[in-house]
DNA sequence: TTTAAAGAGTACTAAAAAAGTACTATATAA
DNA sequence: TTATATAGTACTTTTTTAGTACTCTTTAAA
């Protein structure tokens, strides 16, 4: 499916909580708490957050957790996706990708998503997990779009 | 991740080898040996394609096969991603998504995802296979964006 | 009318990926 | 010193995806 992994819909939603409260340090069982996500759970994404990000700070022992260093309009939601699935590629062939396509000898297609793969990945570029968090579709727009092209194709309910 | 199914490009490379020659009816094997996909997985997917799509005719018998009634210009690849996979979304809280999300009660991004859904699945619906085959960033964003916005986000190579 | 060729339909198997769980080690503040 | 919290690792289960096999039906040509 064309969908998130559940894991890095988790890790967002995660970085959402931190970015609430970035004035102290929120530990997994509170994330658990706030987010309804299970314990064991939480301590595995937030484990892989912090090795993998630069944005985060832990801190052991009693009276730890975790801590935001960049605030939410910094934080591009693309950075979290990459970081927990690798990088965006719709298919093998797209530049960038490790895995070969073992049609790529004989497909004429071969290299021809990378153009819709950009816009994707722009997309994705352009959307911090601020924009995520306050959702109105038409802030974002206005912010990112000079023009009315993409804001009316939307179908704002 | 986030990446398209291997059975969905294979679908599009299919259908992209019928758009090439409209005049007669493509069998399977043919289509096997252009594609370099093995013959098996092709006659599993065009049986898929047939039996969902509006766009394609086939013919039993000797001298039978494919054959599409719709133009590469006119078949959007949204309409194939979707028809395999079902509707486009990011995730399961996304509008028009039939599986339900287990944190969505607690999740206070319930629903927020539809925006960038809602440009994603624009950005697919907007890209036809005769895009895809022509490959030339250029004549594809020059012909369905107005401004240089996008144009000059994407970095061309 | 017969026959070979090709798609339609269905069920099954195998492989890969994702999600969830458990346990030990290490660091920290009280 | 102790309780608490993260770090690291390995494992198991579940789900999804990909691949295979076989029978049935339709069609055009011999
Ligand atoms: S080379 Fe062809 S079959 Fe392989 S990933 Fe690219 S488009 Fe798909
Ligand atoms: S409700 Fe929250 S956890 Fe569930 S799919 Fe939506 S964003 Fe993800």
């Amino acid at each position: 499916m064309f969908k998130l992994n559940k894991m890095t819909d988790y890790a967002i939603v995660c970085i959402c909580i931190l970015s609430k409260k970035m004035d102290r340090f929120i530990n997994a069982q509170e994330i658990s708490h706030e987010a309804g996500i299970s314990l064991a759970t939480v301590q595995k994404i937030m484990k892989l957050i912090v090795s993998k990000s630069d944005f985060i700070t832990a801190l052991r022992g009693s009276s730890g957790g975790y801590k935001l260093t960049k605030k939410a309009n910094e934080i591009s939601i693309i950075n979290i996706i990459e970081m927990m699935d690798g990088p965006v590629c719709i298919t093998d062939c797209v530049d960038g990708n490790h895995e070969r396509c073992s049609s790529s000898e004989n497909c004429f297609l071969e290299g021809n998503w990378n153009n819709i793969n950009m816009i994707i990945r722009n997309t994705l570029q352009s959307y911090s997990i601020a924009d995520l968090m306050c959702s109105d579709p038409i802030s974002y727009l206005y912010k990112n779009h000079s023009n009315e092209d993409e804001f009316n194709k939307m179908e704002l309910s």
